[in-house]
DNA sequence: GTGGTCTAGACCACG
DNA sequence: GTGGTCTAGACCACT
């Protein structure tokens, strides 16, 4: 469902945040899907459920999901709504990057061919 | 010259780092220039002189600047190549975003909409 | 594991990374082994934990280990690489040395003795 | 006669230092020749008169030229002792290197082929 | 005066 | 418990 690194340098509770959400917000969980429970997850990762819980707190706070009291945690159904913002947040930082690329002497062309589609990433 | 943000998660050495760099690699301090010393940064901004000294060598080890014992600090003559790099960098960090963003969901003309140039920034 | 020495014109620092990026290059740390912690090794050479810290830092940019917050350091999984590199740059400076004592009248006899293994070493 | 780099890290009474040290070893100064006073040095260089008399009194320190009061400083006639003393510094350095080399994997064939000869370095 | 190292002690984030 | 940042103050080497 979603890997954990041990040598990312971010730490786990954002690594598993990240990852739902990232399923989420793709379409890959979808809304009041139900999610494993706290400990489950922690057994799977044999990390401290502590971590787990901080993990799912964050991502109610984002409205990602919804815990509902002795039944479990699902996917919310604002995920339209959520991908927006997060496609918003993107394109700023998108923004922010290409201003400072102007200013270190980039040409517009060189930015168009940084978000052209990429193949599928031949080896 | 350079601005601290008490508010800005980031530490204050990663963000006198960052604003020097920036400086160098825009042009606005070119080759050989000194730049303050450790304690005189430290007391206009207020803050200790060991966090400047931590900031001076993260510079230092980047090859931004160089530093003589007993003399001064001072911009490096490399900066052309550091630009280069650092334009890479950029791009790498756009292209992966653009990449997100697909997967989100936004097309090509959002995409390009982002990297469009913003008023209002010309000095 | 790793000796301190207080005569030795080196700051203490640098005794560590050197110490410590030996071991594991020799082999005697293997890849994601956990080193001891900044506390505990301060303790051990009863020194401040920041130079550890320090210390640490240094090697983590080397690639020697990699740190994750709240769970400790450990050896990096490139160690191959960083042993090639390693070997390189100590060809290069034998390099420089043998070209210097030619120039001071070395003969090549002379400099095959010096890379003549030596006895007492194996371990 | 000798050049000063700004950007070298050694100090620059070190680089006066071995400047002035290699050019006798090598016999580009032979004994008694007289070397520039201090005050004349420090012109030539640009640099404070102190630092160019630190450097004297090292050389004189290890022996490469003397000092006549009143009349000059002079290269050392035991120079061919010095030269002596000097390759079995390095000839001990590269024992040490080549001894390292070998802990970190290097064979015999590798370790000859640094300390042969170079070619003219062609670029 | 300059940069560089070290100590002592505090606070924060993470697990 | 872990690593990471910051402050305050000291000492050394170099110019």
């Amino acid at each position: 469902m979603v890997k954990i690194d041990y040598r990312d340098p971010r730490p786990i509770y954002e690594q598993v945040v990240d990852g739902i959400e990232d399923l989420a917000l793709r379409g890959a969980l979808t809304a009041d899907t139900q999610i494993p429970s706290v400990r489950q997850l922690a057994m799977e990762f044999s990390i401290n459920p502590n971590t787990i819980q901080r993990a799912y707190a964050e991502l109610e706070r984002r409205g990602v999901i919804y815990a509902a009291k002795g039944r479990g945690n699902f996917i919310s159904d604002d995920i339209a709504l959520l991908r927006t913002r997060r496609l918003e947040e993107i394109g700023d930082e998108i923004s922010v990057l290409a201003e400072r690329a102007r200013a270190l002497g980039a040409g517009e062309e060189q930015l168009r061919g940084w978000i052209e589609r990429k193949g599928a990433d031949r080896i």
